[in-house]
DNA sequence: TGTAATTCCGTTCCCGTTACACAATATAAA
DNA sequence: TTTATATTGTGTAACGGGAACGGAATTACA
């Protein structure tokens, strides 16, 4: 029975194998990790195990059971992989080529997460699971490159009008550290000053009243993002027409 | 062969039971066209003709063929039952609950189209296919309420980034019609004066010299769009953080 | 003690958004 | 023919947020 096959999934390879020979049109998850480290945007991948991809990464996926939810999927893999649960997971969107999958018909629904890259453990800790950076010409397999893309396109975009950057950071941060991860999200320059007064005034930082430590300068005041100020905060209707 | 099931899809009910049995994910795609007509935006909905959902309205739907990719088989669907081509049409996003489809775990993505309302001729001439007002709260089938109002969030978003407006629009246009579009998408009133400047500094619009006729009061001049403009514009890089 | 690096605060200028009023033009009714 | 009514079309002043920018204070380190 296909059914179980697909729910036990011990070698994805048979299983899709099996779809194609039946005609089927296969439903996968693929997860784009971001993660920010050393002033820089970086992305989990793998591995790739077939071999029309031999050295090349891929995104982390899998094929989706058909008693889960696709968000359900997704955070299977992300827990999987990271050993953490309680992250920031969205979905971004499908990409459904005939072709983009070499063994069978595969469509895959794209979700982009965001963790704090210290705070995690590896699940597997040789060199097949790694972080590279997104603005690297990485060797990709299947359409990954797209994917890989879009979903940072998509995050540029979003980062903008919700605050999901504070997922890429610890707790406390500076305010250097935030404005760093939004240059290197962006891949702008900001101006300091205005970076500064334009999230204070957006009124969603708390201040601890500790201070960096171990750095070769002045200390920077550490903060702490508050959701409730900004879910309390009503939501501006937004009326540009900004073409 | 659950294959060519899949391809001839003469009846849709046969294919989802064999997908049921066997335990496979199924995969759709539904479109939400819309329209406007009468000062307020449309969508065009066929009445359900799954038992559990009689006499509900439900999305223009198909399952995906094998051997097309996703948004073929969205055009297709929008071909089938508009008779249109060259139109606009966007991805928003799958949705892929478990229990959103009660034959059988269909994945859908989902669509969205615009078309101008006067220049279509639906296939179907009865009762079956209609434009409802997408504000009603209209009896629908399956999950497409959420679908509904998923595009309609992602098109409030999208209009006022992108010039999408003027698929729903005729060829020419009075800058009143553009106002009571965009009003009727985003729900809100808009200020004659600045909607007119605001749009005239974007340098978008071409001026035929002709007028509205047939209307009881004076004739406003009639626009074009203008997509070559658009497209030499430079985009202006976004730098807001507007959350 | 001085130098280098960085934090932190504040001001000005500019431009786009908002709010708002009045004349011109067409139709329909008196 | 005149009058009332509805809508088009234009201009301007006040406001507010964003961009550009300088300088004083604080800490580490040589």
């Amino acid at each position: 029975m296909l059914a179980s096959k697909l729910q036990e999934r011990k070698d994805v390879k048979t299983v899709l194998r099996q779809l194609k020979s039946d005609g089927v049109i296969g439903i996968s998850v693929d997860c784009v990790i971001f993660g920010f480290d050393d002033n820089e945007l970086k992305v989990l991948m793998i591995k790739s195990d077939m071999e029309q991809f031999e050295g090349k990464w891929s995104l982390l996926g899998d094929l989706v059971h058909r008693n889960e939810d696709l968000d359900e999927a997704a955070y299977r893999i992300l827990k999987e992989r990271t050993g953490m649960s309680d992250v920031y997971l969205e979905q971004v969107r499908a990409f459904g080529d005939v072709i983009r999958h070499p063994a069978a018909r595969v469509v895959t629904i794209a979700y982009c997460s965001l963790i704090n890259i210290r705070q995690h453990r590896l699940e597997k800790h040789d060199n097949e699971l790694q972080w590279h950076k997104v603005s690297m010409g990485l060797d990709m397999a299947f359409d990954h490159p797209r994917i890989l893309n879009a979903c940072h396109e998509w995050l540029q975009k979003r980062v903008q009008e919700h605050p999901l950057g504070f997922s890429l950071l610890p707790q406390k941060f500076s305010l250097r550290e935030l404005q760093n991860l939004y240059e290197a999200i962006l891949e702008v320059k900001l101006d300091r000053r205005n970076f500064r007064k334009k999230f204070f005034s957006m009124n969603l930082l708390d201040d601890t009243n500790e201070y960096e430590f171990d750095v070769p300068h002045r200390p920077g005041k550490l903060y702490k993002f508050n959701y409730e100020k900004y879910l309390s905060q009503e939501r501006r209707k937004f009326m540009g027409i900004d073409f």
